[in-house]
RNA sequence: GGAGGGGUACCAAAGCGGUCAAAUGGGGCGGGCUGUAAACCCGUUGACUUCGGUCUUCGAAAGUUCGAAUCUUUCCCCCUCCA
């Protein structure tokens, strides 16, 4: 095989698996295609675990290929049932829009939409499937699956194993997405489906779905899961979750995300979510002793990729202050308070939780009993504390929740 | 539709009349060690508080009781088996 695009999909390790990978090489070798990734919709934003799908867009573009980009606001209103153990909440239309228009942002910063040939397309599934006529869909799409097949895929089989419900709308998913795959084909002629390992068998139900009703050939790529060392899913949940909107997540804070990497994951990582390349990266892997300039690296690119450079170096240079300088930053996130409150004075606990920094008077009364709270870098022992005047110099006060929580409020 | 089992904090899971703001584990947060890593150790993990307490919480509502996560009734939801 000599295809760049697959080469290098291969080295970086976005590559797990492919319907047909020799075929697939010499189409895509040839001319340039069009291939697709479905995002779930069911918040606001994304967040890191789908940075690699978006990453292999990118690529697709470095080699001259087209992304489509499809937000399912369609297949969101039913839940993918792979890799969940339990039913999602079911989300209304409204609000899966308006997660749409959020999570299309993040496409805005990361892919390149100045190249007409390999401008990226969004499509939004709701467009097709809630259209669907039932019947004329059961007998058109419905007839080419049959149970036996949908009960032994992975999604399905795992949920009926561990006797968790599987609701008749979450079995439909899968015929969903193959209806998806098949719509962008005819419309978009998207020869190419990716997507994680937990996918496959969606994919290739697409796949399949496609050569039955159009006697045509698809394909369809996964890449893996990918796992932090810790054995931990990348991504997590709810309060934990690393957002790719800057709104929810801001580049000081993206940065650190990669900065404090596990040791193990470095690596892989440079290969997966950064744009240096494959060869260069073992190179300076070999070189540089000191990991923790790698990981400054691996910030430095990845927060270039989705916040520009200028966001990475002024994280940079903020965590350089703030870790090996005494100085304040002025990056840090700021509190303005008026001057005529701190004649009053501010009572601490009050301050903290109003302005977001803890989330109650309790957490923060519990941050000073464990020695987690400090102003301008002095312990604070007393919950009682008012803030005054005397706390800031030049009109500015910091405050630190742990060794990596910085504020600086200051005076307007 | 019938029989049985169950719904407890961010998650998993104990408790089954008072000593329960609820064991334990995971996760989160903070501290220590260190390299802003990992591993390990310690603390903490409902809210408000004049630090005495007060208020809200064990699927929902009503009730029994001096007192309920625990008992009763109704309702909602989930699971298993049978039809």
């Amino acid at each position: 095989m000599k295809n760049n695009f697959l080469l290098e999909m291969k080295s970086r390790g976005y590559l797990n698996q492919c319907t047909d990978l020799d075929n697939l090489a010499q189409i895509s070798e040839k001319k340039s295609i069009s291939g697709y990734i479905g995002f779930d919709c069911t918040a606001k934003s994304l967040h890191v675990g789908s940075l690699l799908q978006i990453m292999i867009l990118k690529l697709m573009q470095k080699h001259g290929h087209r992304p489509i980009i499809l937000l399912g606001g369609g297949t969101t209103l039913i839940g993918d049932p792979s890799g969940k153990d339990a039913t999602r909440k079911i989300l209304h239309q409204k609000e899966i829009q308006k997660n749409i228009k959020s999570i299309k942002k993040v496409f805005f910063k990361i892919l390149d939409f100045s190249d007409k040939k390999t401008k990226p397309i969004f499509v939004d599934n709701a467009k097709w499937l809630t259209k669907l006529n039932y019947i004329k869909f059961l007998r058109d799409i419905g007839s080419h699956f049959t149970i036996n097949k949908m009960l032994s895929f992975d999604s399905v089989k795992l949920r009926l194993e561990r006797q968790q419900s599987l609701s008749y709308m979450e079995f439909n998913y899968m015929i969903l997405q193959a209806f998806d795959f098949y719509q962008l084909f005819k419309k978009n002629k998207c020869i190419l489906q990716i997507g994680g390992s937990d996918q496959w068998g969606n994919i290739v139900n697409g796949v399949e779905l496609i050569r039955r009703m159009l006697k045509k050939d698809s394909f369809g790529i996964t890449s893996p899961l990918i796992t932090l060392a810790s054995g931990a899913k990348m991504g997590k949940t709810e309060k934990g979750a690393i957002w790719l909107n800057q709104k929810l997540f801001s580049p000081y804070d993206y940065w650190q995300f990669w900065r404090n990497t596990d040791d193990r994951d470095v690596k892989r990582f440079l290969n997966f979510f950064t744009e240096i390349d494959t060869l260069k990266i073992d190179e300076i892997c070999n070189e540089e002793q000191n990991i923790n300039q790698l990981k400054i690296i691996l910030a430095n690119e990845a927060t270039k990729i989705l916040h520009g450079v200028k966001a990475a170096k002024n994280a940079e240079k903020t965590a350089k202050d703030t870790f090996e300088g005494k100085g304040y930053s002025l990056n840090l996130p700021e509190i303005p308070v008026k001057e005529k409150e701190i004649d009053q004075g501010i009572n601490l606990l009050s301050f903290l939780s109003k302005n977001k920094i803890m989330s109650s008077k309790s957490e923060a009364r519990r941050a000073i009993i464990n020695n987690g709270l400090k102003i301008n870098d002095i312990l604070i022992k007393d919950e009682k504390k008012i803030i005054i005047i005397s706390d800031f110099r030049n009109k500015i006060m910091k405050i630190s929740h742990g060794k990596k929580r910085h504020y600086l409020v200051k005076i307007i």
